[in-house]
DNA sequence: TCAGTATGACCACATTTGTAGTCAATAGAG
DNA sequence: CTCTATTGACTACAAATGTGGTCATACTGA
């Protein structure tokens, strides 16, 4: 469980993530302007993630289409959830804290906090 | 800048954090029971924590002395920064939103987070 | 005074990660 | 039909990380 996905590996399955069945050659594209990689390297992080279990693929004539074995979700709360611990001793109001110190935080996030906090006193 | 602390590593930094000048046998002591590492793993992590310019020694006798080169706020900050960035594409609310998923929030982050969020929109 | 112990310096070694190269087969461009 | 570009399979290799060993030396209690 818990299977560790590198921050590399992470990239590529953002773009799996939102484009399922994707191509090694689309997920290239996909990444161009974003990271400054060769397709074998993304190729290289794509056959370990099969490896890891992280992703499946499906055939598609002499080529592979991708698709996501762990759940987008799933892993950004148990990311969450790690990166907690290990940084703010499990406290998420600390965390949040930094963030708004260090960045500010949108009216948007304002806003949707707020709600969030409305629900689960509810 | 944003010098790379590994998840070991951190957990070194954050007893030297709590315990400025600690000696290398003392932070054994003190991860004895969070933490099941030999001695000389613990003066590995404090040299390469030396080397990269996290820490700094003072000599005491024939032994060092371990002071912190960089803030645990300031770390926090930039860690907490790095990882919505990573995860959640900058935005604090999802995180939050996750981690309330996850494994709850406790009564007190609820207040603090609600603080929070009334000292921000003053 | 001397043996055992703690310490720093240096070394070791497997695994993970970042980043590609080589090769053989194949599919498409002319 | 032939040449080139694409694809997967396999290989490479340095840096970072986790984990600890060896050695010489200096301290300390018996």
């Amino acid at each position: 469980m818990a299977l560790s996905v590198s921050p590399s590996e992470l990239e590529i399955m953002k773009v799996i993530w939102k484009q399922p069945g994707i191509g090694a050659s689309e997920i290239a594209d996909a990444l161009e302007d974003r990271k400054d990689w060769n397709i074998r390297t993304i190729k290289t992080l794509l056959a370990r993630l099969v490896e890891k279990g992280a992703l499946e693929t499906k055939q598609d004539g002499r080529r592979y289409l991708y698709h996501p074995l762990i759940n987008q979700r799933d892993y950004q709360k148990s990311a969450a959830g790690q990166f907690v611990d290990r940084l703010f001793g499990g406290r998420a109001a600390p965390l949040v804290a930094h963030l708004a110190d260090a960045r500010g935080l949108t009216d948007e996030d304002i806003e949707e906090l707020e709600d969030l906090l409305r629900e689960l006193k509810s």
